[in-house]
DNA sequence: TTTT
DNA sequence: TTTT
């Protein structure tokens, strides 16, 4: 099955409000960013931390419970799959961007223990 | 730990040969691409597949196991982790660009089954 | 999600041919072990090898899957849940039993790399 | 590599204090069990809840972390690996019991947010 | 035996 | 742009 192909699993902080549009249809889109930190020591023995952010797209269910529950500074827990999307720049150079599309999402805050979509 | 906030796992085939160099100070860096394929029906029902290329990243260890192993076609399970770089291109315009850095390949072809890193 | 709080996977091959039964209702289910095998190096440096068997149970469409096209050597990735269940033994003793319910399959071997459930 | 052919993920709770013992030449274990909930909808549409017991072993530094900081009621996300264990119990019949040996531990609760292992 |  |  697809999930085992390619599957994404995070657990870090949103960045900020999540974008939310409703599209024809009714279905919902949501995009947002996640904090990823890796701890690690250096040469010298200090614990330092390094910070990735994944660009996340969410649809339908998923979206809702974003737009509902989750805001900057939530800590979630995600699965999903790796995507690429392209388009031109001004300049009419191919720019290419990698999202993550949201199969699973459970919000790690205590208020929102019970959410999950 | 780490592997638990960011982890991505892949099924696929290698597109190419690895790009394999040798650092000063010998470490081996081979950098890659994967192929995975969604599986999905259409309105119509006809079966569809959909490809996503990943760009790869193994070093020492895992990088001498895909440069001696692996090539144009190989089947491959790969556990890594999303990293983001960035340069700036001909026009001076910042580009991005999305790797996974693989912590694990497991050699799926048959006359490979015994190989792994 | 419930994915994201309980999740296994495997890659591995069948012990022997799956039982596969018919429920009233028309549902099929397919119990089968699946053997995965730790590789390490022992404290001479030798390799060795531990196989560790897991009990698995497949519902629906992954055990028809399972049905047609797996049998004993075939190679897997599977993702399933942990389970647990307990019955009553001959001396009245509680047995416990731990099984994996299949979520998704994907058949490794050359012949069969077109199927998926 | 090994964490491709037999990973387990957990996101759930401690059911009690963990059981920590020291082995001769200092090494830690901690046993421990963790629950982790599946919600679902019945037939009526009313939300269940289903519990499943997960018996867990964390060696050296990882039974260490256990030991400082998780007790009964702490969530953890948990990454590890199946194993299976047998002994001969009173009636000398063989006894088998499925555990998960921890890689990598989470703490999920707010005031442990910084450790891990 | 946990948690919401 | 997050969090500890």
């Amino acid at each position: 099955m697809n999930a085992l192909r390619n599957s994404v699993r995070l657990i870090g902080h949103m960045g900020d409000a999540p974008k939310v549009k409703k599209l024809d249809g009714g279905k919902t889109v949501a995009n947002f960013s996640i904090a990823t930190n890796e701890i690690y020591h250096d040469a010298s023995g200090t614990r330092q931390s390094e910070t990735t952010w994944h660009k996340m797209v969410a649809w339908g269910k998923q979206a809702e419970v974003i737009e509902k529950y989750a805001g900057k500074g939530t800590e979630l827990a995600i699965e999903g799959k790796l995507t690429n999307r392209s388009w031109d720049d001004k300049n009419g150079e191919k720019q290419y961007i990698t999202e993550i599309v949201v199969n699973s999402v459970l919000l790690l805050d205590k208020k929102n223990q019970a959410v999950e979509a």
